[in-house]
RNA sequence: GGCCCUGUCGUCUAGUGGACUAGGACACCGGCCCUUCAAGCCGGAGACACGGGUUCGAAUCCCGUCAGGGUCACCA
């Protein structure tokens, strides 16, 4: 039975790479007929808020990526909060002491601090010394006596580690390299290669899916699942997703998180089809596939060992891939609806709005604007560098034209503008520019006999009248 | 600095010793369509990091160089 598991920690919004890495054990767990499990990793008493939590729950399930067991609906393997688990952690550390694979340690983050500064100056690697290990009684009792509360460090037991990675292939450590790892603050709480471990084992995780930046946490990992006695799950690490800078992605490289992008008009099943593709590819020559697709054809033999640069362009492609062809226009009303945009329009407008617009739109937000058009009453022009006395003769010679036109169906104002052009010989860009800045104050957009079947003749007569009016007044001054 | 990972068009990628004149997608450029602008359709340009091997034959295997990334926390 496979057993995944996402474990973020609630320090702040789910990003693309969470989401990615998150979206991959989804995969696996259904592609093998699995359980994927989502775990808190709270161990950071400062940094983590409860708001994040939810946060991330909510980005979480706004890209259908649904868990079987976690903090919100339970599990067999409770709690699913590492703040709530700690009698696994004082029985596992207890266990280890006892076999003398973990230590006190009473050294002080500054004097920690100062020696790692020190070999770093001389170049060394950053080892810890094991000094708290040789500390007579004397010298205990003293720290003691300062009020110093110790750490307890894990004894890295010195060898070559041989294991194997589902992605990277056969990986061979020198144990000796590795400095003994701090598993539990002086505060009594967990750190990270602790708490992990034990949380993996006790929650039957058979196979850890996580980024790269994680490998060399790996050994350290496994030397406590020995030193426990437990047989450690298989680990598959996925590449990391870049910045366009080729850095590790950050809040300052912006639209990074699923809460910015959800915000900005993506669409989540779009999300989903691009950020599957980062770092994975399935054997057929094609990209777009919805979510059954992907689990269908989800395996590691397809992950890159390689990190991929994450291009915000091709995912706008994407979502307008989905927008136009995939989405339904009930499916895109609910997403605008999700985002709070309820346009003033009645419901038939709304629809129609969609229906119209829905395959040439990229982003989610660009039918604001058309339902802007459709339902403003004013329009603010603003003509500084455009010529527009010959666009004002147009319209008045025009003008009489426009009002007996039959405006009740998009053929009926397309044949109607083409009597027009006919009657006064304009060639199509001479009739539709003027109109088109009149209407909408702007020289590009939707097709336009849908905005003036949409806006009716009242408004059409309206606002060519205003623009006409803006203009001569303009000109006199 | 030590250790680890990685290098195919600008970007995501196909490629597992011969089918490679290196394929697809985004972006870019050009054209078509046309009832504007888009969208759509068609086409173009564009890459095996470099140097040595191994081999009849290398994008593919080996070594070196260079480059990029990650990590060395009482963060996760």
């Amino acid at each position: 039975m496979v057993r995944t598991r996402f474990a973020p920690s609630p320090t702040g919004y789910l990003h693309i790479g969470g989401a990615r890495t998150a979206l991959f054990n989804y995969l696996f767990a259904k592609r093998n007929g699995g359980t994927f499990v989502l775990r808190i990793e709270d161990t950071d008493l400062e940094r983590s808020k409860i708001e994040y939590e939810k946060e991330i729950i909510n980005d979480l399930k706004w890209l259908c990526l649904d868990w079987d067991e976690g903090p919100d609906i339970g599990g067999n393997y409770g709690p699913y909060r590492q703040s709530e688990r700690s009698d696994f952690y004082i029985k596992e550390l207890n266990k280890l002491v006892d076999k003398g694979m973990a230590y006190k340690c009473y050294c002080t983050e500054e004097e920690l601090e100062v020696q790692r500064k020190l070999q770093l100056k001389e170049k060394k690697p950053p080892l810890y010394d094991r000094r708290c290990l040789k500390l007579t009684d004397k010298k205990k009792q003293e720290y003691i006596s300062q009020g110093r509360r110790p750490s307890y460090r894990f004894m890295v037991p010195h060898k070559f580690l041989d294991y194997v990675d589902l992605i990277h292939g056969k990986m061979n450590v020198d144990t000796s390299l590795i400095s003994d790892p701090i598993i539990v603050k002086s505060n009594g709480i967990p750190t990270y290669n602790f708490a992990c471990v034990v949380d993996d084992y006790y929650m039957g995780i058979t196979h850890v899916i996580r980024g790269d930046e994680h490998l060399d946490n790996t050994p350290r990992q496994i030397l406590i699942f020995e030193a426990l006695g437990y047989n450690y799950p298989h680990y598959a690490h996925i590449p990391m997703i870049l910045a366009p800078d080729r850095t590790k992605l950050s809040k300052r490289h912006g639209a990074t998180s699923v809460r910015e992008l959800k915000d900005m008009g993506f669409v989540p099943e779009a999300v989903i089809n691009y950020i599957s593709l980062l770092g994975w590819s399935p054997k057929e020559n094609r990209e777009i596939f919805n979510i059954l697709e992907i689990i269908e054809r989800f395996d590691f033999d397809h992950i890159l060992d390689h990190p991929a640069v994450y291009d915000i362009e091709k995912m706008k492609w994407f979502n307008h891939y989905y927008i136009s062809n995939i989405l339904t226009s009930e499916e895109i009303i609910g997403y605008l609806k999700l985002l709070g945009i309820d346009a003033e329009v009645d419901v038939m407008k709304y629809r129609q709005i969609v229906d119209f617009e829905k395959s040439r739109v990229y982003l989610l937000h660009e039918f604001v604007e058309v339902f802007n058009i459709v339902n403003t009453n004013f329009i603010e022009y603003d003509l500084s560098d455009k010529s527009v006395t010959q666009f004002v003769n147009v319209l008045k010679t025009i003008y009489d034209d426009l009002s007996t036109m039959d405006l009740s169906s998009v053929q009926a104002v397309k044949d109607g503008l083409r009597l027009i052009q006919q009657k006064h010989g304009l060639k199509t860009p001479d009739l539709y520019k003027p109109l088109r800045l009149a209407l909408t104050n702007k020289l590009e957009g939707v097709e336009l006999p849908k905005i003036i079947y949409l806006i009716g003749k009242e408004n059409l007569l309206k606002r060519v009248q205003n623009f006409i009016d803006f203009v001569d007044k303009k000109s006199k001054v």
